[in-house]
RNA sequence: GCCGAAGUGGUGGAAUGGCAGACGCGUCGGACUCAAAAUCCGAUGGUAGCGAUACCGUGUGGGUUCAAGUCCCACCUUCGGCACCA
């Protein structure tokens, strides 16, 4: 039995010392870059999460290198964020000593792990010579017309006198360390304009070799809708401008909803003061609750009259105008017509409210119930009467455009993305607020923006870096008078939305990238990382690709070609492993018992990669047997004496197609991330080779290759161990210096083949039939054949389905 | 609530619409051993039967098909995301 523990440091100071995991620019032409996300340095440990994305990814992206690629797998720490900061109030340990410490220890453990990592390549985003180039990113998008100001509710608590995470609010809309009501609160904000990109976000997912589900989320997420925007003229003199995508039912309003944050509250209070009060009182209501709860479809309607009213905008009557909070003044206008008739959440509002319910669509061949939703035939709808669904769409689009009261639109569910955080771990936002010239960019020349370290992270009510006089009072770069910086931090998804770009170019000190480096090397190959970003990191990386290549510094658009999700590793009590439950699994104890190979074995063996799943620990033993197995093996095979024949006789038939099917099934299964499939076949393979091993006479020279083959084959998933064993049998070179096994196709090819045989699609018996005949000579055989006859005695087959190579099924009446 | 997934033996998990349970773990039986460990060999979805065999079986209920874990409809349960955790 080998020591693991000594072999496999023994072979990573001899990978780093040979550079083998390095780059090697080169052989660019035959790149392969293969990213796995990188760690946020919440904790001082790797978990078993870490190991589970990168350990089989790694095993990957070595199959990659010894199929005769380039491989470039960088690796590097995602490193601003809330946790250190957090950390850091509760201990008063600054967020940059506790992280700091945190990659050091997670760098070891990588480091041991053994992958394939080019540390050359290594990036930190809170180091200076990252966030400056975060800056920079922030300053073009500027330039670029796609950062701007506007302002944006945020959480806030009270008592606290801060601004609070999403996650730091409880279910019950409690701040979580005091424990106050959290509000809802209007503060101006930095955003990018991703909506701009909304379209080509889209309609670009069809060239993206990713998971489904994936593209759907985003879809959904981008939720484009093709609808009307209609004007409503308000009794103040302003316009309500509503989004909808049924325009056909615009006959049927009954009133007008607002979103309780929109602006025109204001004035319809001032227009309104007997109802001032109520109103008052409706928003601040209104604002406890999150948007979850708002949208769904199952709570309470509530809502307030403003005592306004509105004119619609075809018949001229006046509809009254209402604030409830089921309308989100974050999507679409703020603002929607109610159709009591054919809306459900209208309808339960109209009936709560006793507003009046006015039915415009009829239902097809049959009652109509009311609400109806679906489309139908327009009825009390003036000239439009008659017309179906999609010619009302299009007649009353066309008249409204005609009138100036509105027309087709496309609306889209995605936000523009807040990317301005009240925080101090971050980069700095690169911006200057000068009386006299306003806002003010700060010239490339002097960034970065660099965040001091002695700063009050504690809550005070305001930014941390605003009570830091060094850090805020600057001039101004236009008129060189006194002016502020941005108090404010990025949001730590934008420094890691251009990173796979960093990679290859980390030690650039001139940009952020090089053009031609980019080029080259990007598109990432393979992105591998969890589902959970589906929507977010996964769609911003994507929106500053395509804004990066419109500014002319790269010339491709999109960051991922192929993407892959690993599943989630659960806690033995299948819940997700955290601390306050107690039911986190250390990787450590099991890499210190059993060497980190057998435990990135275990993890591919054990596990459907893209699922994931409850921890236990039960086969890790059988992994060590197996390892085991294969060293007696490639020790015994040393033993074996010159040759005693060279025939290719029917054992030595049945070991190469053994071995031949395994390669055959790994190289298509490991593409594909089914890493417990591809280990299956290996175990068939020493199974077979095993069986080998006891025939008395061998051809030697043949088993030795197989020996050599397997060894190969085995490497990408086991490296240290399999290094080791390369070098037992009398290499001198790396074994990730040699190619993958290929498939002889000819060891593959079989003479014979069982068949199932059917009766009326139950299974009668199984038959070994040779390969090479019609459909018409297998349903001879098959019938010829005395138990098959037997039980076909007086009946007539009717029909005969024959799936080559599988089975045969005769239907008979 | 909305969007997206998943549900298969005692257990982890395999199955281009074509023999359900590959490969392992566990269990049982056997070999070796004074004995144990290790190793090797065999059996192992359930029910009935001495047996050949028969019937049942992929969350539940329907459907399509010569054939359904796989496709369609409805439902149940669990998980991921919901824009300031990353």
């Amino acid at each position: 039995m080998m020591d693991m523990k000594s072999v496999e440091s023994k072979w990573q100071a001899k990978w780093e010392k040979s550079r083998i995991n390095v780059f090697n620019k080169k052989n660019a032409d035959k790149k392969w870059y293969v990213l796995e996300m990188f760690s946020y340095p919440s904790g001082a440990n790797l978990h078993v999460g870490h190991w589970y994305n990168y350990g089989p990814t790694d095993s990957y992206a070595r199959f990659k290198k010894m199929q005769g690629y380039e491989l470039f797998q960088p690796m590097g720490f995602d490193a601003f964020g809330l946790p250190a900061e957090n950390y850091a109030i509760k201990t008063g340990i600054h967020p940059k000593d506790s992280t700091e410490k945190n990659i050091a220890t997670m760098e070891r453990q990588l480091h041991n792990m053994g992958a394939m990592f080019d540390w050359t390549a290594e990036i930190k985003t809170c180091e200076e010579n990252y966030y400056k180039w975060t800056q920079w990113l922030f300053l073009q998008l500027y330039k670029k017309g796609l950062a701007y100001r506007k302002a944006a509710l945020v959480n806030w608590c009270p008592d606290c006198e801060t601004v609070l995470a999403n996650e730091q609010v409880l279910g019950d809309g409690v701040c979580e360390r005091c424990g106050s009501v959290v509000l809802r609160k209007d503060m101006t904000q930095w955003f990018f304009k991703i909506t701009d990109y909304a379209e080509e976000l889209l309609d670009d997912l069809d060239k993206l070799d990713w998971p489904e589900k994936t593209k759907l989320m985003q879809k959904n997420w981008i939720g484009k809708s093709t609808g009307c925007e209609i004007r409503f003229a308000c009794e103040t003199g302003d316009e309500i401008a509503v989004f909808t995508t049924r325009p056909d039912t615009v006959f049927g309003v009954n009133y007008v909803v607002l979103a309780p944050e929109h602006p025109l509250v204001e004035k319809l209070k001032a227009a309104h003061p007997e109802n001032a009060d109520a109103i008052d009182a409706y928003v601040r209501y209104a604002a406890e609750a999150n948007d979850i709860d708002r949208l769904s479809t199952t709570r309470e309607k509530t809502g307030v009259f403003t005592g306004a009213y509105a004119t619609h905008p075809i018949t001229g009557k006046q509809v009254p105008i209402y604030l409830a909070d089921y309308v989100l003044y974050s999507y679409g206008t703020g603002a929607v017509m109610a159709v009591a008739a054919h809306d459900e959440r209208d309808y339960a509002f109209a009936k709560k409210y006793g507003l009046p319910v006015t039915q415009v669509i009829q239902k097809v061949g049959g009652e109509t119930v009311l609400p109806f939703t679906e489309d139908g035939i327009l009825v009390n709808s003036g000239e439009f009467d008659g017309l179906s669904g999609d010619e009302a769409r299009d007649a009353i689009a066309a008249y409204l455009t005609k009138t100036g009261k509105g027309g087709k639109k496309v609306n889209y569910r995605l936000r523009d993305w807040s990317v301005s955080r009240q925080r101090y771990w971050g980069a700095p936002i690169p911006m200057i607020h000068c009386d006299k010239c306003g806002i003010v960019p700060v010239p490339e020349k002097d960034l970065p923006v660099k965040l001091p370290y002695d700063v009050e992270f504690r809550p005070t009510g305001k930014s941390p870096l605003a009570t830091h006089e060094g850090f805020m009072n600057c001039t101004c770069p236009k008129c060189g008078g006194k002016a502020q910086r941005d108090p404010d931090t990025l949001d730590t998804f934008v420094c890691s939305s251009w990173y796979f770009l960093r990679y290859p170019d980390a030690h650039n000190d001139k940009q952020a990238f090089s053009t031609e480096i980019a080029d080259q090397m990007a598109p990432v190959d393979v992105y591998v990382g969890g589902y959970e970003h589906a929507c977010m990191h996964l769609l911003y990386a994507r929106f500053i690709t395509k804004a990066l290549r419109d500014m002319g510094y790269i010339h491709f658009d999109e960051p991922f070609k192929r993407l892959v999700h690993q599943g989630i590793i659960l806690g033995p009590d299948g819940n997700r492993m955290s601390k306050s439950r107690g039911n986190v699994i250390s990787p450590d104890k099991y890499v210190d018992e059993y060497g980190s190979d057998i435990f990135r074995l275990y993890l591919m063996f054990g596990f459907s990669y893209t699922e994931g799943g409850p921890w236990n620990d039960d086969g890790i033993k059988s992994i060590a047997k197996f390892t085991d197995r294969v060293e007696r093996l490639v020790r015994n095979s040393l033993e074996e004496k010159a040759n005693t024949n060279n025939l290719m006789n029917a054992a030595e038939k049945q070991l190469n197609y053994a071995k031949n099917y395994a390669i055959k099934s790994i190289t298509r299964d490991i593409e594909v991330f089914s890493f417990n499939t591809s280990l299956a076949r290996i175990m068939e393979y020493v199974n077979a080779l095993q069986k080998y091993e006891t025939e008395t006479q061998k051809n030697v020279a043949f088993y030795k290759a197989c020996i050599d083959d397997l060894v190969r084959m085995l490497a990408p998933f086991a490296p240290h161990f399999s290094e080791e064993l390369w070098e037992i049998l009398g290499h001198k070179d790396s074994v990730f210096t040699e190619t993958y096994p290929l498939v002889d196709e000819q060891a593959l090819i079989k003479d014979e083949t069982e068949y199932a045989v059917q009766i009326n699609s139950k299974i009668k018996a199984k038959m070994t039939l040779p390969e090479n005949l019609s459909n018409e000579e297998i349903q001879a055989i098959v019938c010829a054949n005395a138990d098959i006859a037997a039980l076909l005695e007086g009946k007539t087959v009717k029909k005969c389905i024959v799936v080559k190579g599988r089975l045969i099924n005769l239907i008979v009446g």
